[in-house]
DNA sequence: CAGTGGTCTAGACCACTGG
DNA sequence: CAGTGGTCTAGACCACTGC
């Protein structure tokens, strides 16, 4: 009895007692009651059931829906939290999370000023470089998990701080949900990509990988970067996922680290 | 009553009821119990009561212990194997975290080759440059928290993979807890350098920050890595920290990212 | 003051490990 | 089988927020 909560919601969730009676010759996989109360609220994360920003039910509104204690519900919660997925602020509620909050804006971007004081440096002036459709190359198509061919959007951009140029940033996003994006959009845009992602679309990046490398950069790099060819430069390749592991954005960002530095902690 | 716990520490635990009777003109720091009890467990960690791979005591006898109830103990135990302090095991006990595991090797290096299997490549050949005692400069003092001129043990290194060299490294260690490490000490060791700590000098590496650069070596580095002097490294400066944050090396890591790159994940 | 998340308890039962 | 961590519950009370 693992499979214990179908589509529908409003359903009573069901112990896991009888463990003989599972498949024969396969390991029933356990999976505990809050786990799956995670999965439901999940899935209405998902469908968009609650938006960014807004609270989602009480613990005690969620355990009646449930039909299961408030402590389940809060183990479910609290793994939600721990994944960045919701915010629990004390005496107020539960929030969608969201990149378009003061305090976690840039939660991707690890290029910190080497004083490592962000706020240090004033906002980062952006300047759109570029923006199309085109067909996903091979490379492309595999990051975001699609077809080669399929339609992507692409976009190039600078970021400057102080007024200098530091990170060069290419990215790639697929064309069905991000039909409708623009230079001009994105152009006119103040605020996180991400949060535009968000407002617009309804597509929440929730995690990200990184692969890092130092690189040279090509004629083209140098000159929006305004360095020489023989500066080295940081290569940061990330692939941004929504919910289910679902990969939506590729980017390849050249960062100047001379005066900045990626910074990175390590448990 | 936020000092809760004296320095003894077979003591009963005490509840914060009366927030009103806090020192006037200040916000009385509410520490819950499991915090407190969190704190204890520390303690002793660091006290070394229970050695890197041992068990701690069960959670019903550390309840028992600090006069709370289980769920307490639960709890604080949750945020120490949540902070990689301690590991959970189901049926068999908690343990104490070491870096002397198989599974868990390397934990801080984050450098995989570009086909993602960490297995692949078997073991690193490791050959130690040079190993020597010498007095803090005013960069190293200030990162491992010493003053300047303090005695500190250098060493220098070079990790190849499939006989290829891949990384160099240059560490400085605080003179008086790795007292008697020798260069044949870590030449003849097998293993990661963090188990060797442990085991030899009783200095548990906890978590660790770094900062990564792109960046061009120098004539001594270029021979050493076998790379032209145009080729782009990754500056890797990493401090790793005991408990209560305290710095206890200083390393600077040049790795090549033509086969490997630095993997991270963003949550 | 009511409503929210946060803490703490005591007890029952389950899943996993090893002797 | 006993001992461990893991789940789930019901209930009491605390801390924080906003009305």
């Amino acid at each position: 009895m693992s499979q214990a909560f179908p589509s529908t919601a409003d359903q009573t969730a069901s112990r896991q007692g009888a463990s003989g009676a599972a498949v024969p010759g396969q390991t029933a996989a356990f999976s505990p009651l809050y786990q799956q109360i995670k999965g439901l609220i999940l899935r209405s994360l998902q469908a968009g059931e609650w938006k960014p920003g807004e609270a989602i039910p009480s613990e005690v509104d969620l355990a009646t829906r449930f039909h299961v204690s408030q402590g389940t519900v809060r183990k479910a919660i609290d793994e939600l939290a721990a994944e960045n997925l919701v915010m629990r602020r004390q005496g107020k509620g539960t929030f969608v999370a969201t990149h378009a909050e003061q305090h976690v804006q840039y939660r991707f971007l690890k290029l910190v000023p080497d004083n490592g004081d962000v706020n240090s440096e004033g906002p980062a002036q952006r300047e759109i470089i570029d923006c199309k459709r085109l067909r996903a190359s091979a490379d492309v198509a595999r990051a975001l998990q699609l077809r080669t061919g399929d339609a992507v959007l692409q976009a190039r951009r600078v970021l400057s701080f102080a007024g200098k140029p530091t990170i060069l940033e290419d990215l790639w996003l697929p064309g069905g949900p991000f039909k409708g994006l623009t230079a001009e959009r994105l152009t006119h845009y103040h605020g996180p990509m991400y949060a535009l992602f968000e407002t617009e679309f309804g597509v929440r990046m929730v995690r990200a990988e990184e692969k890092i490398r130092a690189v040279l950069p090509d004629a083209a790099q140098s000159a929006l970067l305004k360095v020489g060819c023989d500066t080295p430069l940081l290569s940061v390749e990330r692939i941004a996922y929504t919910y289910n592991d679902t990969p939506m954005e590729l980017r390849r960002g050249l960062y100047l680290t001379d005066t900045h530095h990626y910074r990175n902690e390590l448990n």
